[in-house]
DNA sequence: GACGGAATCT
DNA sequence: AGATTCCGTC
């Protein structure tokens, strides 16, 4: 086996499952996919192609081969591939091209999100939608690695910050290691990996092209992506057009500027609700074609984060965040000493302006946040039931479900099993989700394939400090919430806390005059509350109000257009300027936030 | 070819 | 949980 840096294909050790979980540390399918994505040995028979994230698999036989060697299951066949792939539909890790036979196409939203919950504070819709749709510019589009639990737990969603958390602590750990399983036993694919390799440098490389075009910010990718976008191809690779990238177009310019104090990834310029940049599968918070899992990289990507957030106000996710954020170890200690990065691989540490904390137990680290803000990813198993018309949870609280925390409320996913299906399908996904962004997402839509539209920065500006906030929960949102114009999911818990939105008129997040002499746990846990019964009230109207859409077969295209959709979603959490008591509330919730974080390492 | 249920394995 | 197998249906 090749060291990870030898094979030049590097998952980071994250990228697995935890050793508990079962299963752990072997490959997952999706990985193995976009392993063979990446490597041109392979294109023959399995490469990108069209949209974003779009795949073809040329021989299905030989993919369904490779797999089987690489899981030791000589008798697979494409027959029982796709059926894994299949589930992944239902995970929305990836959907299928119709019309198109043997043709997927991943969602890199989702997988990307919960890969790297701390890029998505702002970077998700907080980028700004004026980057330039180029898609991506690495040379070879890297999956961010994730870990498959995370990503597809259907329970377990981007916005939860249980994710986050674990995350970090996955962060923390931060080694990549090879994607091979200890056990592979294809040293087909590694070897070819390594010989493949160029530069070697298989973390960097990674997350090249993962970017999402709109994602594309510049500062992202100055920052990120490095100077001139730092996983740029070794010699020889070919940047523009790559096939092994998911992304047609060429690399982004890579404007040399580390990430300019100015916006960082997690600053979102945009609300998160209507960003112009689509949530589309393709869009990651990876930023950056270049992004990659170098330390260096990692850093400065945390950094510029972390600056955003305190500059912006992010959400106080982002305070949760960091307290813990980790960052990611250079090297495992076992790990190879030198991978070979890529040439930006010796960048100077950056400063921080927070130290990071590098934990190698990253174990340690309880996840900050014992609350679930969200509820679980609907499977699809809606149908068994009577169709849920019954309990409230309508399926038409998919939308919604996203929106609040509520049926997360107790940490356990208390909806666990909100179906939302009705309405969305992984296709009707798609559309819907169209309709909350913008046209854009339509445009994206697989099916569609166009990608490439132009960003409509319609209120670019709108910005929001929750950025973040949109950032975080609608990656996710992508596809789930955006099936219906929901409440933003984070809405509860990050206005709430930072005060920013406090609805005027509705529930007053905060209780009168109480909030401030609560104790912060206290208050916290009032507030979420509150918080979500709002949320909750507000998801019953909708999906009630889809429900009549649905019968009368309303386009959701048109919700968006008058910007009910995006709109009430704002309206949830981007409500009114907060009076000048409950700013003064928030700042001191901010503080609190960072405070709680901490304590609830052991506490909570 | 694609989909997805169900049982089963790991 | 994430496949793997098998299978019926479209």
């Amino acid at each position: 086996m090749k060291t990870p840096g030898d094979t030049g294909f590097a998952f980071p050790d994250w990228a697995y499952k935890p050793e508990s979980s079962p299963g752990s540390r072997q490959i997952q399918l999706w990985c193995f996919i976009l392993e063979l994505l990446r490597k041109e040995e392979y294109h023959e028979v399995i490469a990108w192609q069209g949209d974003y994230g779009e795949f073809v698999i040329k021989d299905p036989e030989e993919v369904a081969r490779l797999w089987g060697a690489r899981k030791c299951k000589p008798q697979m066949n494409y027959d029982k591939l796709s059926r894994a792939l299949r589930y992944y539909y239902n995970k929305r890790i990836l959907h299928k091209t119709k019309g198109k036979r043997f043709t997927y196409k991943f969602n890199f939203n989702k997988l990307v999100l919960v890969n790297y919950p701390f890029i998505d504070m702002g970077s998700g819709r907080g980028v700004p939608q004026s980057a330039p749709p180029v898609p991506t510019g690495g040379s070879h589009f890297r999956f961010p690695p994730c870990t498959p639990s995370d990503v597809l737990s259907p329970s377990e969603d981007l916005r939860s910050p249980g994710v986050f958390s674990s995350v970090a602590r996955r962060l923390g750990r931060g080694s990549v290691s090879d994607c091979s399983d200890g056990t592979s036993t294809n040293s087909e694919l590694e070897e070819g990996v390594g010989g493949e390799d160029r530069g070697g440098a298989g973390p960097e490389r990674a997350f090249r092209g993962l970017l999402h075009p709109r994602l594309s910010h510049d500062s992202l990718f100055r920052t990120y992506g490095g100077p001139g976008g730092l996983g740029r191809p070794p010699p020889g690779h070919r940047v523009h057009g790559d096939p092994m990238s998911p992304f047609p177009v060429s690399p982004l310019p890579g404007p040399g500027g580390l990430l300019g104090p100015t916006l960082s990834p997690g600053l979102s310029m945009t609300p998160g609700s209507h960003l112009p940049y689509t949530p589309s599968p393709s869009l990651s918070p990876m930023l950056g074609s270049h992004f990659s899992f170098n330390p260096d990289d990692m850093k400065r990507y945390l950094q510029a984060h972390h600056q955003s957030v305190y500059n912006y106000h992010l959400s106080p996710r982002a305070f949760f965040h960091y307290p813990n954020i980790v960052v990611p170890q250079p090297h495992r200690p076992s790990a190879a000493p030198d991978k070979p990065m890529t040439a930006h691989h010796h960048a100077p540490p950056m400063p921080h302006s927070h130290s990071l904390h590098h934990h190698q137990g990253e174990e340690q680290h309880p996840s900050p946040f014992k609350f679930k803000l969200q509820p679980p990813p609907l499977g699809r198993k809606q149908k068994d039931g009577s169709t849920s018309s019954t309990g409230g949870s309508s399926s038409s609280l998919g939308s919604s479900y996203a929106a609040s925390g509520l049926l997360s409320n107790s940490s356990s996913s208390v909806g666990p099993k909100i179906k939302v299906e009705p309405v969305s399908d992984v296709e009707s996904d798609e559309e819907v989700e169209v309709t909350d962004i913008s046209e854009e997402d339509e445009l994206l839509d697989d099916d569609e394939g166009d990608v490439f539209t132009p960003p409509h920065p319609t209120n670019g500006t709108a910005a929001i400090t929750n950025g973040n906030l949109g950032a975080i929960v609608e990656d996710d949102l992508d596809e789930d919430v955006f099936k219906t114009p929901a409440a933003p999911p984070m809405a509860p818990l990050t206005p709430s806390l930072l005060g920013l939105k406090s609805e005027p008129g509705q529930g007053p997040p905060i209780s009168p005059g109480g909030t401030l002499c609560i104790p912060l746990k206290l208050r916290f846990k009032r507030r979420w509350s509150e918080d979500q019964k709002m949320e909750a009230d507000g998801e019953r109207d909708e999906a009630e109000d889809k429900k009549v859409r649905a019968e009368k077969q309303v386009e959701p295209a048109r919700e968006s257009e008058n910007g009910e959709g995006p709109r009430r979603s704002l309206s949830l959490s981007l409500r009114a300027p907060p009076p000048p008591a409950q700013r003064r509330a928030s700042s001191e919730l901010q503080r609190a936030t960072a405070q709680l974080s901490l304590e609830s390492h052991g506490a909570c």
